[in-house]
Parts: C-alpha cells; structure tokens; sequence
RNA sequence: GUGAGCGUAGCUCAGCUGGUUAGAGCACCGGUCUGUGGAACCGGGGGUCGUGGGUUCAAGUCCCAUCGCUCACCCCA
C-alpha cells in the first residue's frame, strides 16, 4: 500500500463510534468542570521546548526520549507538547492570573504528543482533558481535584476504578529518601534489575514500582519503609487534611505507598486512577500538585495541583465495561428525487429546512421504494419524495419511517411536522 | 530502544500435506420492483495474497530479507 494512504505510526482517525466516545467523555469533562467554576483554557499544541525541559523536568523519560521536538525557520528549539500542565502553568505566568482572584481554576483538552512505541494505550498522538487549580495550596483544592477527576469517570458509568492516593513528600523529604533507598540497596546492588541499577543512579524511588521478579523479591526481604515515612511534618499534616477531605466527600481512595511520578514538578499528594479490565497501561489518569512548577519555568512561587485524564485509556475502560457512548442525534428528513432533472430541486428543498433540522438529500434519482430504502439506511427518521408532481405544486410528500404515517406538505408544514416528531 | 506474534477484498475470515482463471459472509452498486421501505432472490464492481528476493515444473502456501500492524518490556495518559 502507497505509504501516503497510511496514518502515521501511533495515530489514528477518529470517526463514528470511537469519536461519539470521546464527545460523550469531553462533555461530562466539560459538565463537571465548568460546574466547579473551572474556565477552560486552549494552548498552543507546541512551545519552546524549554516549557517542557524545565518544567517536566530535563531528565525525565518524557523529555529525554519522549519529545517530538523540531527546529523553527528561525533557529528556535520547539516540541509538541508532551503533557498539558507546563504550557497551562506558563500560560498562567505570561498573561498574569496572579491578578485574579485565587485561585484560578483552568481545564483543557486536546491532543498530546510523545514519541513512543505503540501498544495497547498507548499511542504517539493521543487524547487528554486536565485540570489545573493555581495559585493557592489549601488541602481542600487537592481533595477537590481528586474528586472531580474520580466522579468524572464515574459519570461515564465506569465503576471499575481503583483510586489510589500517595504523598511525594516536599523535595527535602524526596531527597531524605532517595539516600535512604540508596543506603539500603546499593549493598545488594548485584541482585538488582538492570533497570533498577540504574534507577538506583538516577531516580531510586521508581524501584519501588518496577514489575521485575528479582526487584520485588529483594525488596520484599529488605522490608524497604515507604516514602510515607519520610514525610515531613507539613507534608504529613497536608497528606493527612488531603484524606480527611476525601473521607467527607465520600470519595473512595486507597493510599498507596509506592506511587510515584514520572514528572518531576510534583510534590506532596499524587494520586493515579486505575481500571481494573486495562492491560499493561492501567492508568486512566492521574495527578499531583507541583507547587514548584512556577519557579522552574522563571515565574515567581505559585502553587498548584491538577491532573489529567487519557481520552483514549478511559474509552477502552468504557468499551471493557460495556458502557455505550451517548447517541447522536439521528438524520431528521432525507429528500429524493424521484426523477434526475428534480435533483436539483432535492437541493434547493434540503436547504430550506438548514440549520434548524438536519435534513440530507439524495443526488441520484431514485424510484419511490428505492428512495425509502436509502432513507432508512441513512438513519432518517422521515423520507421526503420528490417527483413531478411535487414539484409542480412546491411541497414534498413526507413519510414517517417509523409509522408509515405519510402526508404531502409544503416546506413550513413539514418543518413543522418533523419538529413534532411526526405527530 | 528491546522481545514476541500476525499481515489474503472496505470489514470479519476460509484457502487441507505447495497443484487449474484466489473464495465466502457483511458492506457497496444494480435488477426482479415505472409513486411506496426494512425481506428474499439474481447479478456486478472491488485483490499486484504487505513488499522484494530465493527454492520448485509449479508459491497465498516453503525459506530469507524488508516494511507494516499488534501485544509486552521500559515508561506513562
């Protein structure tokens, strides 16, 4: 097959069913959202990829191997955005919301970019809609995000969810244990995974959540002390208020003490929302605060907390539960000529009745039981026929699919009709 | 980046140990049916069997390479 006929690798269409998933997701994201006082806020799909470099962090996985970065016609360095929190964050410090009243609740959606092997979801472009509270650090914000992130699936209908809360600690607490892991492991560093040896150098918290035999036998003799442990005491108190918030929402969570992050602005509450009918990539969203995110990308001190959920991982846990996407609305006349020089006149017809009903036509000429046919496989609710006579008198002949019921009206009568539903 | 599995029509697939002009169902177009539908029947279009090379009298079928897809690892949504 010519090359140019195929999407490129790890992206894909959206039509039909799997786009009715998505706009049945986005606007509960959109109802839920916008309900909580959010404004919705549109970025650019690129920036400088100093955004993301600084922001998610230079030695993240994301930026190291991740970005889809190019060079503009003027020299300047620029990726498409891997994740949708660093350009909101900047988008914030460039147009002042500090001015605001705080904090500042945004959300988005739209596509994100990362330059990774395809599997099961997981694609190269792919779908988020997030949400960011800035400019204040109360507990209450995190417990707020937490729970419209979890109510919003649950809105879908997906009751197959694991919420899972954690604390990343202030980044002392972070770096208190890091040397404690390193303390602990660099000893039995021979019995280690490849990957955790080097995770040990870079980042040995994430040994925690590696899959490898070797990894969890060795950490299960050791009895490693969770990241909890190293809170400090305002980080704990925050966890601690974080949790009694969600209690009094009634938001089911449990806490889990080996969650990490790949992107290194959080700190303090992460939390990831998990589908139990997923496969490897069980992760329907997940997210954190990052209070510091602000000073990386140059602004002064402004907290945050936010998350973002994938479209595409969250309409295969719709699929996996059976769940169906809203319906749309059906065709509600389909008009045919009844002889070839009448076509245009189906035209003419279809258009008068645009955009209040959603009316399609025919172009070739079709017999009467041809034409009811084609109406019905259109998903019509009414056929309009039109043939000499007709024509002549300026009104279309009109059947209800459904009862068979037929009349022969002039344009407004059948607007008027067929708005009624056809009784 | 690493590993494994799979590539036959728009879709789902059949094609036995290599053996005439590569098939079915669905979908599409038309007819039976010249002003009344969903059905049935009949017919039609659509394939360089992913691509290239090799083995053989003969390759969709066997071998090699390559491309693509899928799943998993890494990591993450």
């Amino acid at each position: 097959m010519a090359v140019v006929t195929r999407a490129v690798k790890g992206t894909h269409d959206l039509f039909r069913e799997d786009l009715a998933y998505h706009r049945t997701l986005l606007n509960a994201a959109r109802r839920w959202l916008e309900a909580a006082g959010a404004d919705e806020i549109a970025t650019p799909i690129f920036e400088f990829s100093e955004v993301f470099e600084r922001g998610v962090g230079a030695s993240s996985d994301i930026v190291q191997k991740e970005m889809f970065t190019f060079t503009d016609r003027g020299g300047r360095a620029l990726a498409l955005r891997p994740e949708g929190t660093a350009g909101v964050v900047r988008a914030y410090l460039e147009h002042g919301m500090k001015v605001w009243p705080q904090p500042v609740r945004l959300w988005y959606a739209g596509p994100m970019f990362r330059a990774e092997r395809p599997q099961k979801g997981r694609q190269r472009q792919f779908h988020q809609f997030g949400y960011e509270v800035l400019g204040a650090g109360e507990p209450e914000l995190d417990a707020e995000a937490v729970a419209l992130s979890y109510w919003i699936l649950r809105g879908v209908g997906l009751n197959r969810l694991s919420l899972k809360v954690g604390s990343v600690g202030d980044r002392e607490d972070r770096e208190r244990y890091n040397a404690y892991l390193r303390e602990l492991l660099t000893p039995h560093t021979a019995r280690l995974s490849e990957d955790s040896q080097r995770r040990l150098e870079t980042n040995p918290m994430r040994i925690l959540d590696s899959k490898a035999e070797p990894d969890r036998k060795l950490l299960e003799e050791l009895k490693v002390r969770p990241m909890l442990d190293f809170l400090g005491p305002e980080a704990k108190a925050h966890f601690e208020a974080v949790q009694e918030r969600l209690r009094r929402l009634n938001v089911p969570y449990e806490i889990d003490p080996t969650i990490v992050r790949g992107l290194d602005y959080y700190a303090r509450t992460a939390w990831e929302l998990h589908h139990e009918l997923l496969g490897a990539q069980s992760a329907l969203g997940g997210g954190g605060r990052y209070d510091g995110l602000a000073e990386l990308l140059g602004g002064p001190p402004v907290p945050g907390v936010g998350w973002a959920v994938g479209v595409e991982r969250t309409v295969l846990a719709m699929k996996a539960e059976g769940l169906s996407p809203a319906p749309e609305p059906p065709l509600d006349l389909y008009i045919v000529a009844l002889a070839a020089e009448l076509v245009p006149e189906a035209l003419r017809a279809a258009s008068r009745f645009w955009p209040e009903l959603r009316v399609q036509y025919g172009v070739k000429p079709r017999k009467p039981g041809k034409a009811l046919q084609e109406a019905e496989r259109k998903g019509a609710r009414f056929a309009g026929l039109l043939g000499p006579d007709e024509a002549a008198s300026g009104r279309l002949t009109v059947k209800h699919l459904r009862t068979g019921e037929q009349r022969t009206l002039d344009i407004e009568e059948v607007k008027e009709w067929v708005r009624g539903g056809g009784s």
